[in-house]
DNA sequence: GCTATGGTAAACCTCGTAGTTAATTAACCG
DNA sequence: CGGTTAATTAACTACGAGGTTTACCATAGC
């Protein structure tokens, strides 16, 4: 796996266990055990995924008696939205963005976006 | 690889090079050796990369002489969008999908979603 | 100190991904 | 037909992802 960010990204949200618990989540903190309960997988399994959540940004965790509680980091989310929105003309049948987009390419931007 | 919707368009964007090439796309149709000249790597390689965004959707392949011209099709980065956004309240600060939110949890919704 | 609970680490297995080179198919052109 | 260009298939290598079980560390509570 590439290692820029978005790709880490990414790659964390391509697993409906990883995105479930990032569900369970946004209910507010949880514990490992919590986190794990709705899964038939193994507690380790439930902690590499908690471990790929937290490379990716995505989870913050905190250090209470043996717990170590989970939070949801919504940041890097906050990426994937502002790059998947860059594609939002050709969804959505509008051409809002269309000016942003010749502007950027006046500004000489070739980097990696749809203009 | 898990193999709902989500997953394989998440798994597909994990890759600098294909959102490389969905961004090429995104100036026009293009050949597999217009696709291919930016990078380093062989052609082989670009061709599994194109099958991984075909698969997921993202792309669409038409056939020309022998040019097999590949479209951009963003109809998953929709899906990818409408996913995303249901966080959006824990990035931006505000809590204008507080309501949408609630009314979901009142519907019943239980999948995956931050709610 | 002992034991129970919460969680991680280690070692291992299996499978898919990303890349290579070499061979093959497909279509055009003279 | 023969040759060239476009692209895929095949066979192979290397590696990381996701899962398991077992063993270990850390803290709480008696």
């Amino acid at each position: 796996m590439t290692d820029d960010a978005l790709s880490v990204t990414f790659a964390a949200l391509a697993d409906p266990t990883r995105r479930a618990i990032l569900a369970r989540l946004a209910h507010g903190e949880a514990s490992v055990t919590e986190l794990a309960a709705p899964f038939t997988m193994s507690l380790p399994a439930v902690s590499k995924h908690l471990k790929v959540l937290e490379r990716a940004g995505l989870i913050t965790r905190g250090r209470s008696a043996q717990w170590r509680p989970c939070r949801l980091d919504a940041g890097p989310l906050a990426d994937v939205a502002d790059w998947v929105g860059r594609y939002q003309q050709f969804w959505d049948g509008s051409f809002d963005r269309l000016d942003d987009h010749l502007r950027q390419i006046q500004e000489g931007r070739t980097d990696d976006r749809p203009t």
